[in-house]
DNA sequence: CGCGGGTTTGATGATGCTCAAGCCCGGTGG
DNA sequence: CCACCGGGCTTGAGCATCATCAAACCCGCG
């Protein structure tokens, strides 16, 4: 299950990881699996891991008021899945993140990861580069929304992230582009006859 | 001007800059002013630099197709602005950045703050703090524009940024918080009576 | 004074939401 | 083997929110 991991550091980088520090990731990243609507993390907790996802998916979401869930964020294979304010922050979380599909993954707690950044420069070089692509990837998000109607949001998402469509349900899907279950069923009947 | 910068690395991070290390930042940051309205990046352009906002403000947004412009991003003093995405990739940016105030700024390109990445350890920290502050900050944003109503959305905002509501007109921060200025306006009308 | 940018107000309409019902389909148990 | 159940998806009617368009207002500044 690791070495999942390495192979995956080992893309993102350009030196490839030497024994002794593959060796550390293996002895600190600690394996876990958990089935379909467990929780990783629930509301009011502190997320006190971060999760590469191995193998199934996962969903993060708020529960508002009159009890409506908003998926914020879907997880599959090879994303790092957590609560990026209370990890870092070690504030209790307001989202609460679950396994969608049974899954596997490496946990590591915020002060292991610090240390293994410093300890090895390949795995602060991808750390960095997945930062930057959630930034990308938050920034467009944030564009589509205050740009473009469900619809266009609709049409992009499918065009830009097709295997998500094959791994959620639509509800979830309409819950994660800010928009009700009943408009996505229209606009994708809509969207049929074009 | 470049003190502005070394002070701001300096509180950071947990280990101060040595003299040799702020030096190479005096000589790599450059520092260039603009005023109000003069672009900083236009559509199209790659965007080379990244900049560190000394004084003044600045604003990043598209245009859509029927001319109407979509505020993404404010920067103000001690912000960091640039298209992520192009600057990253290096490829065209589809938004604009320019100045809303008058502005001092200190520039660096990708490749010269790789290389101070990799010379200057508290620089790189600092990059990583101020990346979690940016995905933590567009996280919360894209929440609350899958989760609350526009009317909720201000009033987080407006809680949150006094500051920006100061710095910018009605109509540039309703378009941040993606509804119409007459939308806001109303919104505004209605918060007072209560 | 008049101009320009920003804000407000009003009337109207589109978009997307709510609530309620029915449908489809795969899985379970009688 | 079939009946039923539950989750997900669709459809419809009515409604709230927010957008659009147009006009007026406000105010600092040349």
């Amino acid at each position: 299950m690791h070495e999942s991991l390495i192979k995956y550091i080992d893309r993102y980088t350009s030196t490839p990881l030497i024994e002794s520090q593959a060796e550390l990731i293996r002895n600190t990243f600690i394996a876990k699996q958990i089935k379909k609507r467990q929780f990783f993390l629930q509301e009011g907790q502190v997320c006190e891991y971060a999760a590469f996802i191995v193998k199934g998916s996962m969903r993060q979401y708020s529960v508002d008021d009159k009890g409506a869930e908003h998926f914020l964020h879907l997880f599959i294979e090879h994303l790092w899945a957590m609560d990026r304010e209370s990890f870092v922050m070690l504030t209790p979380s307001v989202y609460n993140i679950d396994a969608w599909e049974d899954t596997e993954m490496l946990l590591v707690t915020r002060a292991d990861y610090l240390n293994l950044l410093s300890a090895i420069p390949a795995l602060a070089e991808m750390s960095r580069r997945m930062d930057e692509r959630t930034i990308i990837a938050a920034q467009e998000r944030l564009n589509s929304s205050i740009s473009f109607p469900a619809e266009k949001r609709y049409a992009d998402f499918s065009s830009k992230q097709p295997e998500f469509l094959q791994r959620f349900p639509q509800h979830i899907i309409a819950s994660y582009l800010g928009i009700t279950k009943e408009s996505l069923s229209r606009i994708r009947k809509f969207a049929m006859k074009t």
